[in-house]
DNA sequence: CGAAAACCTATTGACAAGGTAGGTAATTAT
DNA sequence: ATAATTACCTACCTTGTCAATAGGTTTTCG
């Protein structure tokens, strides 16, 4: 299951995307909006600027903002920062599988399966993609 | 991510479909040869023969056998009755969505369309496959 | 009747999730 | 300069769930 932890960072993001037009944005108005602790953002969001995914400014006038175009990230690439793993089972979180069982394993390609369908649906959601629905949702789709 | 519970369950019905023709087989024999405790096995299987997946018989020479064919065993069907939950997001748990923030969250879709997938995925994969499977592991996949 | 199996229910220990708290560093307005 | 404002860092705490363990009860067969 996916955790607060991931669900509030792609929360902040699509903010930024619609909030910002290339200015900053304070988390503490992030966090109102989203009603979200302002405190435990503080220890998620820095995450993304060290990848070099926002970017951040202190002080007055300070905040974040996007550094790419929406298109340009995916809800796979978010998730993965912040889930401590995207994993469906132990055995896979690992690079190299260390269950002992692992080479006669019957099940293992099934969750190997799993994980295969999850990644590639998370990475083929761009924020750009979560943007244009958003026109759906207010209602005002006039081109579609 | 799936737990034990889940894992260990499908790992029994494997060996059940593997292990027996159609004779009873002892949870004893079966925590044996999976290296699982027994004891916590006790409290898993009982599931199935209320949902009469297994058909089981106490006493002397009782035990655990399927009551249908390997193809009528679907994984998800397996995972949805140990598993606490296979929602990847809190709010997909209940049948109406609970969150009052759900009419016009932005994020939603995303989640619902990642619950699409994982359950098409695991609703496609019968223990059948599981079995059929095996014969590559064991190496003596004559007819491939 | 006794052994062997499934079945039931309570309890425990460990661990991670989800936050809170208090402070530091950087930047800008006054 | 100094105060205000922002991001950033680290430690702690609380709660709940997972993964068992434990000890018993019921059913069935030899």
């Amino acid at each position: 299951m996916i955790s607060t932890r991931g669900r509030y960072a792609l929360r902040v993001i699509v903010d930024l995307a619609k909030n910002s037009q290339n200015e900053f944005i304070t988390l503490k108005d992030i966090a109102k909006r989203q009603d979200i602790s302002k405190k435990y953002l503080e220890q998620i969001i820095p995450i993304f600027n060290r990848e070099n995914m926002l970017i951040a400014s202190r002080g007055y006038g300070g905040g974040y903002k996007l550094s790419k175009s929406p298109k340009e990230y995916t809800v796979g690439e978010i998730l993965r920062l912040t889930e401590s793993s995207l994993a469906p089972v132990a055995c896979l979180e690992t690079k190299t599988n260390q269950c002992p069982r692992a080479d006669s394993c019957p099940t293992l390609f099934v969750w190997q399966g799993l994980q295969k369908v999850e990644e590639e649906y998370l990475n083929s959601i761009t924020l750009q993609d979560i943007l244009d629905r958003e026109i759906d949702l207010s209602g005002n789709n006039y081109n579609i």
